[in-house]
RNA sequence: CGCGGGGUGGAGCAGUCUGGAAGCUCGUCGGGCUCAUAACCCGAAGGUCGCAGGUUCAAAUCCUGCCCCCGCAACCA
């Protein structure tokens, strides 16, 4: 196909942060904007497909230094991860960029620079309520009740010197570009939200550096700044293919800016409609054409009680069905603008009623009736009937139906579309009854025709198919021994060459999977996944036993107290007398303590040490007088103590000599 | 008042912007067919469209109030 016909096409996704493994739902965006992409080249366009990671940040840093590696080699492994994932899914993106890749580093500097130099952005003072051991700043609105979110201590005003952005000088250029321009933000119930919610009040100056951590780029001519976030994140639409803020742009930047969209989450909508063409406006670049924010692929609530909590990734997924077929699911589950459910069972029920009833069992008798009734052989005898004329029509306007969807970008809808063409194709099989036909001699024109006309639709449809789940397009085309049918050659019915020659034997597309089956096997999985740390746990405290000396490990210290401070804990002993986990959670336990009279249910994050039933009947140290907190949405009225190593085991406290449930600890 | 999404036959969703006969896929029941992966085709049952008011000739759809779920956030107390 002419490449140039339609001209370039530049789509990205957000990047992915790399923070950790993605899973089935950051994975959804990238299958999503993939099918956008193959359509797109479908149509013709000269298609350029960017994604990538972003990879600095106070959080990459911290989880770095918790596994004693460098920053650096922590999102090495993770952009590793990303692609990975991004590559079994079988997505075919031109470009893959990395906010540590030196080029992209560079430009980001000059970029700062070039708006410092201008004016549109100041140094100032960054101002709220800092809590010292989060290394963390609030504002009022984020703390709960007056403390810090995070660790529920007191917090302090302070400030810290940090750079920003004058985005109120640009609001007034947006505003006005956001209403001439209905089709910018998608879908359109978004653009209210952000004219409504941060345009129209006013926005505020966005802090572009930080000065509390170091993983970052630096700002050139201040080094103790690094840029913050989305300085550093979005510009990758631009860097990544060869933009320069010196004016030495590329011809790649040239040929391909503005974007025609981003492909984002619902959740970053408004930095990529006002921070990011505030940016563009201030470097005096085009805006993108387009930025969709898609909905979320969620858990459902799923009666897999033991898989609550647990996030499904990618390659599991791949494991149990293939590609193609978590592929579909994705995207034909996942409305346009609401968000999609994922669950096992759902995974299982659409593989079988559409993958494997409707279009794989299609594809198979077809070609079994081929082969049965003239040895694989596909005549065009025209030997036509009224039933032929709904199957053609049925066909060619899917083509046209899905074309549409696609154009608004109702990819979900799309695919619906292109399987009323398999549906139809069954349907027509009923209708004209090919083994009926089989069995006189003067019908056989007429049941050459059916079978020349099931080809021909199965052709189509696994054509269109192409963008959505490339593998089985490729496999049924191969079966059916023909070539992929252009989107330009769609509008005739009947190209299929005649006396073409399908596969002798069948082979099967998707298996029918068994629903118990597979739940055993989930069930199995998540199993044995959930004991891994008990078994560790199991291990440590056998091998704790005299077979490894002791090391003595010291701790860091903490500022003197007063006997006041001490005497304001209250400790007693309380014995627990049931316990269980805590569904949610990865690490959460929830015990009944008795303490004296009372009873009380606190949550303690030690599941990797202890099992429920072991918990039973332990008299341990609890801080009885410690603020209620919730966590992973249960109640927890003080504190299991324990004492932790380096490696970060832990063992709880228990008196040395039998003591009353109840009894002070002073 | 943290932000956001949702409540439509047993399940998952569309329809809500632009009021005008309640639709799709799955499941259930009954029937048909036998080329095929116990699949395919036809038919039926099943819904006070969360609740209560209001606007209207007409409301799932617009307005007001309320109830309930969920996501994000938070998970070493």
């Amino acid at each position: 196909m002419c490449k140039a016909c339609k001209g370039p096409y530049y789509m990205t996704t957000a990047i992915a942060y790399t923070s950790g493994k993605p899973h089935i739902g950051n994975t959804y965006e990238i299958v999503l904007a993939d099918s956008i992409a193959r359509y797109k080249r479908a149509q013709g366009y000269d298609v350029f497909f960017q994604t990538g990671t972003d990879e600095h940040g106070q959080k990459i840093e911290m989880k770095a230094q918790e596994e004693g590696i460098s920053p650096k080699e922590y999102v090495d492994r993770v952009a590793g991860q990303v692609k990975a994932v991004w590559d079994l899914m079988n997505t075919s993106y031109d470009k893959f960029i990395r906010t540590t890749d030196e080029d992209h580093e560079r430009q980001v500097q000059k970029i700062f620079k070039r708006l410092f130099d201008q004016g549109d952005i100041y140094k100032g003072y960054y101002e709220g309520m800092y809590c010292t051991p989060c290394e963390s700043f609030f504002t009022e609105s984020q703390l709960t009740d007056g403390r810090c979110p995070d660790c529920g201590r007191e917090v302090q005003p302070a400030k810290e010197e940090a750079y920003f952005f004058k985005m109120s000088k640009y609001a007034d250029r947006l505003i006005k570009h956001i209403e001439e321009h209905p089709e910018f933000i998608q879908p359109v119930s978004r653009k209210n939200e952000m004219m409504n919610n941060f345009l129209r009040p006013g926005l505020q100056d966005l802090c572009v550096s930080r000065t509390s951590f170091s993983w970052g780029i630096p700002v050139d001519f201040d080094p103790k700044h690094v840029t913050y976030v989305w300085l550093d994140a979005l510009t990758n639409y631009i860097t990544g293919i060869g933009y320069d803020c010196g004016g030495e742009n590329g011809e790649q930047f040239k040929k391909l800016w503005p974007a025609d969209l981003h492909l984002i989450g619902k959740d970053i909508i408004r930095f990529h409609t006002i921070y990011w063409p505030i940016f563009l406006m201030a470097l005096d670049l085009p805006l993108p054409k387009q930025v969709f924010g898609h909905p979320w692929l969620l858990r459902g609530e799923g009666k897999m009680s033991k898989s609550k909590g647990n996030v499904l990734y990618a390659d599991t997924l791949v494991d149990f069905f293939g590609v193609d077929a978590v592929r579909y699911f994705v995207l034909h589950e996942m409305p346009f603008d609401n968000d999609g459910v994922i669950s096992w069972e759902l995974l299982v029920e659409r593989l079988n009623s559409d993958l494997a009833n409707v279009l794989g069992n299609l594809v198979n008798r077809t070609i079994s009736m081929s082969n049965k009734y003239f040895g694989g052989t596909v005549k065009n005898t025209g030997a036509a009937d009224d039933v032929d004329q709904d199957l053609k029509d049925t066909v060619l306007a899917a083509v046209k139906k899905a074309d549409e969807k696609m154009e608004q970008l109702r990819v979900a809808d799309a695919i619906s579309e292109i399987f009323n063409i398999f549906r139809r194709c069954n349907k027509y099989i009923d209708e004209t009854m090919p083994w009926t036909l089989a069995k006189e001699e003067a019908s056989r024109e007429r049941l050459a025709a059916v079978l020349y006309n099931l080809t021909e639709a199965i052709t189509i449809g696994a054509s269109l198919l192409e963008p959505f789940m490339p593998e089985t397009s490729k496999k049924i085309l191969s079966q059916l021994n023909t070539d992929k049918r252009e989107l330009d050659q769609m509008d005739v019915f009947g190209l299929y060459h005649d006396n073409g020659k399908v596969a002798e034997k069948p082979e099967i597309l998707f298996a029918r999977m068994d629903m118990k089956e597979v739940m055993d096997k989930v069930e199995a999985m998540l199993e044995s996944e959930e004991n891994k740390p008990t078994e560790a746990a199991e291990s440590r405290e056998a091998g704790s036993e005299g077979t490894k000396p002791e090391e003595a490990e010291d701790a860091e210290a903490k500022e003197e107290i007063t006997y006041d401070d001490f005497a304001k804990m209250q400790f007693q002993v309380g014995e627990i007398i049931a316990c269980e986990e805590v569904k949610k959670s990865r690490k959460l336990l929830c015990s009944q303590v008795k303490i004296g009279s009372q009873v009380r249910q606190i949550v303690s994050g030690i599941k990797a040490y202890y099992k429920p039933e072991e918990m039973v009947g332990k008299k341990v140290m609890v801080l009885v007088n410690l603020a209620p907190r919730k966590m992973a949405g249960v109640m927890s009225e003080g504190m299991l103590l324990c004492a932790e190593d380096k490696e970060g085991n832990l063992a709880l406290m228990t008196p040395e000599k039998p003591m009353p449930s109840g009894a002070e600890i002073c």
